[in-house]
DNA sequence: TTTAAACCCTACTAATTTACTAGGAATTAT
DNA sequence: ATAATTCCTAGTAAATTAGTAGGGTTTAAA
């Protein structure tokens, strides 16, 4: 059980313009510096927190990266859920009623993993971006 | 963020020990049956289990496993340990005082990581394998 | 108006990890 | 003896992750 680069980065380079697009839009050379992240990597990453809905560019010259919103209403769940770090217990397909769609197979701790997920979720659904730049510096 | 088969298959063949050794020893073949795992994929976890002395073998015909401990005393953290299912926030060593090792890349978000961590492992911590099997069958 | 700094986008590939298989040896109840 | 079982090592295929390449487009500023 292992949380990816994908992931972690995501969080990292939105901590990172948090704690620095307050005056000017931060570019993703400037995160790549700071944070030893690839800026072709970023590119990726950035993309999918635009669609998102999570931070704003300004395209040209002088231009990068702000928040769409205040670091304090963007939740951890929000990032990772942009960059598609899910948070998968099970292989099989969770659709049918109770249990496992794979006929054969008895997912007899079925229970325990739905626990698990909810249990990591509710971490991430708790803790805002806004806790983690008092860490920052 | 992935749970991987290693820890999925070890709790729920612990899980069908649980329930079907009470009388005599369960072979990897029904476990495999009931389970759908390879029984060569349940040999090597069981080396692991046993190993760590939850599971006791019973070699030659008519043998199998049976746990070596009570159900209600054998917690999932100890299973996942068992098997080498490691949860894992960083990919830098945490050896050094604070924050990575890896020198140039500052951990800003390290706080966050091992709060997840010790929010996952109590988790693990606080379900016995005596939990699940009112769950079985 | 040119230039350079930046974002935008798609495709590919290398590295790693996971999941699983193969093949045999040792043990033991019947 | 034999068949059922655990025990053990090594290998490989599949999947995923991590990262690279290479070309766009946009825009501030010289």
């Amino acid at each position: 059980m292992k949380l990816t680069t994908k992931g972690r980065y995501a969080v990292m380079a939105m901590a990172d313009l948090a704690s620095y697009s307050k005056e000017k839009p931060v570019s993703l050379s400037e995160i790549s510096m700071r944070q030893n992240i690839s800026i072709a990597y970023l590119e990726q990453l950035f993309i999918r927190l635009k669609n998102k809905k999570l931070v704003r560019s300004l395209r040209g010259s002088q231009g990068g990266y702000v928040l769409e919103k205040p670091a304090s209403e963007i939740k951890i769940s929000n990032i990772f859920y942009a960059v598609d770090e899910e948070i998968k217990t099970l292989n099989c397909k969770k659709d049918s009623k109770k249990g496992c769609t794979n006929k054969s197979v008895k997912c007899i701790t079925h229970n325990l993993w739905d626990d698990l997920e909810n249990h990591i979720n509710k971490f991430f659904e708790n803790v805002k971006l806004a806790d983690l730049t008092k860490k920052l510096k």
